[in-house]
DNA sequence: CTTGGCACTCTGGACTGTTGAGTGCCAAAT
DNA sequence: ATTTGGCACTCAACAGTCCAGAGTGCCAAG
């Protein structure tokens, strides 16, 4: 069948210009990979594939290179996933299992990330909103601060100072944190705010300022505020690629240094668990325009918890690429649901 | 005296080619700075500063860029740090003033200096060994863990969630928080070590095991590990050189990437609150010899706490990058002190 | 010690010609 | 209806060639 054929022609381009880098013709084509049809066919193909919008040319004369619509076929109906081998789980393996720390856990995972991709690896840590409260500390620090701490039920820890205006007593703090505990321990931090603002009923008037005070704090500070962290590594890398980006690293440097953007990219697949890719001008962000970000959900138990994944250029090698994403992400959930 | 307008020579080379980027030749000079000789004069002034080595030709029948002993001279005994505009005064103040949090005094300083310099900023946590304990907190966290959040005069809270083997009861955790408290609080983190040490004497042989499992863990997790934190800043700047480097960012890059660099870079010196500039070779971490280094400690009172700096290519604007670093520095140790 | 003059040396840009990979199209073959 | 070989055409990249300009070092005179 000769759609057949020309979806075979399309991979082609697309593994031999990942490969080297350079526009591929059709001469070379039938060189390289056993098509079984003469360079003539393969151009006809190819004017075909143009049409289409799948490939490219970059000057007349020159060979094709697969455009963003290009990429975005190869992944869709061409690419599979090909299995990790052995050697590779084990590195995995021995490179996380060390960890410490949720913190080490992260840092770990997004520097291994960028290794086996050879690319800008991303992290985001586990979101407060899906997490539970496994504990809600709240410690006097003299006579008008209130040190509050914060662990969620997948090892992150918030910790933050309130200055209150109102001096507390201890007896008081002491109330209160018992009462916060037994009203927020074990449900989602999404769901805390209610809970927790109804308190401050419970508490005499004259008490009532500095009570509201603090849980006011704490809502704002814990639950909306830090909310997200985002861990990068493997920043060098953009280096190798160098003339990808029309010669220039720095916008993509300058996008990858803002927690927003690095958020969005994290953000706006949250498709489950499922991988997702975006490629080139599907990504919304103004300098990342010329990049492609494979992005997957890691879970601890059944429910997705955040998200992590690679920045790269649109020419990357997509089936290794998903490949070691999606590996590291299922080792990174298998750690956090082990460890209780 | 001819030794003062050999001087003079080397100050308008440095000067030119900063800006310039270009080999400076001796027509060029004379037309530009008013040195009050011809050409030829200058000629016979860069052939004396070339043997001396502080300036040389890339090539035969180009002008000379000064090197890295060039550099040191220059700004060892002719530049002199110019003052600060009230407009960047202001600048540096409404950035800084609306911090928060300790972490958000870091990382507004970094960013605002990156900027400032248009170069790498980087900034180290105020040393925890510098520091004094302002509390110390330890929290039971259901049977066999427990909390522990340190915090230090300089605002820097360390916590640490830490397993025993040992299952502690309440009343025994709440005795050995207050006697640490007791011993602890006010004194300087190096100094923790032998006192909380010998506490374990005091508690009854059946409870030690615990006892020392948490002391142990204080010591080494808070008091030996984290220890030093870095944040960095502006790294997009350094595409900006691009040609710097032997046209490659990647192993500055790559440089920035570990930690460890960074502590040394900013260890370094150490030199008390003065600046201290290390140019080129200078540097002895690999991938940074044709970096400068400028950095300076900052205070909280009277002591200096950490150091901060950038990094950038040598032939960055010396005075320029200096004031910056003094001027940010200063200002954060001045959040610093006021907010006790 | 400074200066003008002079011969010499390179780099970098402009221009040219050549080569080779690659294309599009067409008519013949399957 | 596809496939294929052939052919004319295009164009980037490379290698030479040449020239101008900036810069140098040296020397003899001021």
């Amino acid at each position: 069948m000769t759609e057949d054929r020309r979806l075979a022609v399309l991979r082609a381009i697309v593994e031999d210009y990942v490969a080297t880098h350079e526009p591929v013709g059709s001469r070379s084509l039938v060189e390289r990979y056993s098509l079984g049809v003469s360079p003539a066919t393969i151009r006809n193909d190819m004017a075909a594939l143009e049409d289409e919008g799948l490939i490219a040319q970059p000057h007349t004369s020159a060979g094709r290179i697969p455009t963003d619509q290009g990429y975005r076929v190869f992944v869709d109906r061409l690419s599979q996933v090909k299995p990790l081998s052995g050697a590779e789980k084990r590195a995995i393996g021995s490179f996380l299992d060390g960890a410490v720390d949720l913190d080490d856990v992260m840092q770990r995972s997004v520097r291994l990330l960028s290794q086996l991709t050879h690319q800008v690896a991303m992290i985001q840590y586990p979101s407060l909103t899906r997490s539970t409260v496994r504990h809600i500390e709240l410690v006097g620090l003299g006579q008008q601060r209130v040190l509050m701490v914060l662990i969620a039920d997948t090892g992150r820890v918030e910790q933050r100072v309130i200055d209150i205006q109102f001096p507390i007593s201890d007896d008081l703090l002491a109330r209160l944190r018992s009462r916060i505990s037994e009203v927020a321990t074990g449900i989602r931090l999404v769901d805390v705010a209610p809970k927790v603002s109804g308190l401050v009923a419970e508490f005499s008037p004259d008490e009532r300022p500095g009570v509201s005070a603090i849980i006011a704090s704490l809502l704002e500070t814990v639950v909306e505020r830090h909310e997200e962290r985002v861990m990068l590594a493997g920043t060098s890398n953009l280096a190798a690629f160098g003339e990808d980006w029309g010669g220039s690293v720095r916008p993509v440097l300058e996008a990858l240094e803002e927690q927003m953007v690095l958020l969005r990219l994290l953000g706006e697949s949250m498709s489950g668990d499922s991988l997702s890719v975006r490629i080139g001008h599907e990504n919304e962000v103004e300098g990342l325009t010329s990049t492609s970000v494979v992005t997957v959900g890691y879970a601890r138990g059944d429910e997705v918890v955040a998200q992590m994944g690679v920045v790269g250029p649109t020419r990357m090698d997509y089936p290794s690429t998903m490949r070691s994403v999606r590996a590291v992400a299922r080792y990174v959930g298998r750690i956090l649901t082990e460890q209780q």
